[in-house]
DNA sequence: GGAGGACTTCAACAAGTGTTGAAACGTATG
DNA sequence: CATACGTTTCAACACTTGTTGAAGTCCTCC
C-alpha cells in the first residue's frame, strides 16, 4: 500500500497515473450518491481500473472517502486564509469591515476559472454532502475547516465589537448552511423560480449571499 | 401489499401496529445513515420485526422511503401555511411584515412540544438529508414543499415589492440552507463555538435565524 | 541480462443485499 | 365449525459487496 499524497502523485511509467483517476472517479461518484452509494467496483469501472487497485492504493474504503475529501481541502482553506489576510491587513489598523470578510469567505470559492471545473464542481457537492451528514461527516469537517473557520469568526469579532459571542456563531451558521446548500447544485431553484434563478449558477449565487449575508451579521453587529 | 396511509394505520389484531413501528425505525435509520447506508434487515431488527414484513407493506425499498419521507411533510405545510395565513389577515389590507412572514415559516417548526420528540427530530434530520441530495432528493423536495413555498415568496414579494425576482429565490435559498443546516443536527456547531452554542438547540436556532434572515431580505427589499 | 520492486490483474472468499413465494397464524364472518 | 382474508414468518433465490492473496507485468538499476 503506497498511500502517497495525491497531489505530489505522478504518472506511472505507463503514463496514466491511475491514482488520480481513481480520486477523479470517486470525488464524482461520491459526490452524487453519497459514501454508501458508491460501490468500489463502480469507482473502478468509472475510472477504467480494476477493483483491486483502489484498495492497493488507498487502503479501505473509508480511507479512499478520507483521502478523496482532503485531497482540495487543504487548497481551500489556503485560497480562503490568503484572501482574509489581505482584508486585515488592508484595514489595519482599523478592524476589517463585515463584507469584506464575508467576501474572503466566499470569493475565492464561488469565483474563478476553477468554477468551470466539473471535477470542482463534484467536490464542492461533496463538501456539501459531508457537511450535512451526522455520522463522521461532522469529525471530517471539524478536522480539516474548523481552524479556518475560527480565523473568520475572530475577524467578525473584530468588526463586530457589538456583537454576542453566541449571534457570532449562529450568524456562521446561517452563512455555512447557505453555501453548503450552493454547493449541493441540486437544482432546487431553478424549478421553484421557473428558469429566473439556477441552482447551478455559483457566481450569482456568490452576488446574492453575499449581500444577504452581509446583512445578516450587520444587524447582529446592532448590539443585541 | 396493503400500503395505506400511514397516517390512519390501525393497530392490528394483537396491537401492535407493525406499520408503523417500520416507519418509526425508517426515519431513524435513514436520517442517521442515508438512503444506502441503511438494510431493510436493519429497519427490521429496529422495529423487532420480520424483514419480509417491510415489503409486505411498503413495497420496495425506494417506497418505503418515500413512504417516510411522506408521513409528516403534509403536516409541516398545513402548520406552516396556516402561520401564512394568521399572517397575511392580520395584516390585510397592508402587505405583511417580512419578519412576520418568516417567523411563519420557521416558528411552527422549531418551536412547540413536538421538539421534545426524537421522532420528529429524526424527521427533520431526514428532511435535511433529502434537501441536500442531488438525485431524487430534488423531486422530492419540490413535490412535496414548492406548493407551500411559492405561497412564502408571494408574501414576501408583497412585502418586499422593490425587489429584483432573482433575489427573492436566491434569499429563499439562504433561508433553505440555514434551516438545512440546522435541521441536521450536526453538532458541529458545538465544537467551533466550545459549547457556547449548540446545533441541537433548534429553539436558539430559530431565534438566530429569524434575526439574520429578516435582515437578509430586507437588504433586499432596498432595490437592488 | 538478471534481480528487485512497484504496480496491476485475476480469481476467489465469506458475508450481506433486496425481494419473493409458500406456508403458518390469528381473527372475524358466514 | 368452516371459510376467507389480512397479516406474519420462514426459507431461499440470485446477486453484489469489500477485501485479499497469489500470479503476472513492467520498468529501473546493478
Amino acid at each position: 500500500m503506497a498511500t502517497r499524497l495525491a497531489l505530489e502523485s505522478k504518472a506511472t511509467p505507463n503514463g496514466e497515473d491511475r491514482p488520480k483517476r481513481i480520486l477523479d472517479a470517486a470525488e464524482r461518484l461520491f459526490a452524487e450518491r453519497g459514501y454508501d452509494g458508491v460501490t468500489l467496483r463502480a469507482i473502478a469501472r468509472e475510472a477504467g481500473v480494476d477493483v483491486a487497485l483502489a484498495s492497493y492504493h488507498f487502503g479501505r474504503k473509508p480511507d479512499l472517502f478520507e483521502a478523496t475529501f482532503m485531497r482540495r481541502a487543504e487548497l481551500l482553506n489556503a485560497w480562503r486564509l490568503d484572501a482574509l489576510d489581505k482584508v486585515l491587513a488592508e484595514a489595519a489598523p482599523n478592524p476589517p469591515r463585515v463584507r469584506a470578510i464575508i467576501e474572503a469567505y466566499l470569493h475565492p470559492l464561488l469565483h474563478g476559472p476553477h468554477l468551470d471545473d466539473p471535477a470542482w464542481r463534484s467536490y464542492y457537492a461533496l463538501v456539501a454532502y459531508v457537511n450535512n451528514s451526522t455520522e463522521w461527516g461532522g469529525k471530517l469537517m471539524s478536522q480539516f475547516f474548523n481552524p479556518m473557520v475560527e480565523r473568520f469568526i475572530a475577524a467578525l469579532r473584530l468588526a463586530l465589537p457589538d456583537a454576542r459571542e453566541e449571534s457570532l456563531f449562529w450568524g456562521y451558521h446561517c452563512l455555512s448552511g447557505a453555501l453548503t446548500l450552493a454547493f449541493a447544485q441540486t437544482g432546487r431553484l431553478d424549478a421553484l423560480s421557473h428558469g429566473v434563478s439556477r441552482s447551478g449558477d455559483l457566481e450569482a449565487a456568490y452576488e446574492h449571499m453575499l449581500d444577504f449575508v452581509t446583512a445578516g451579521f450587520e444587524q447582529i453587529g446592532e448590539g443585541r
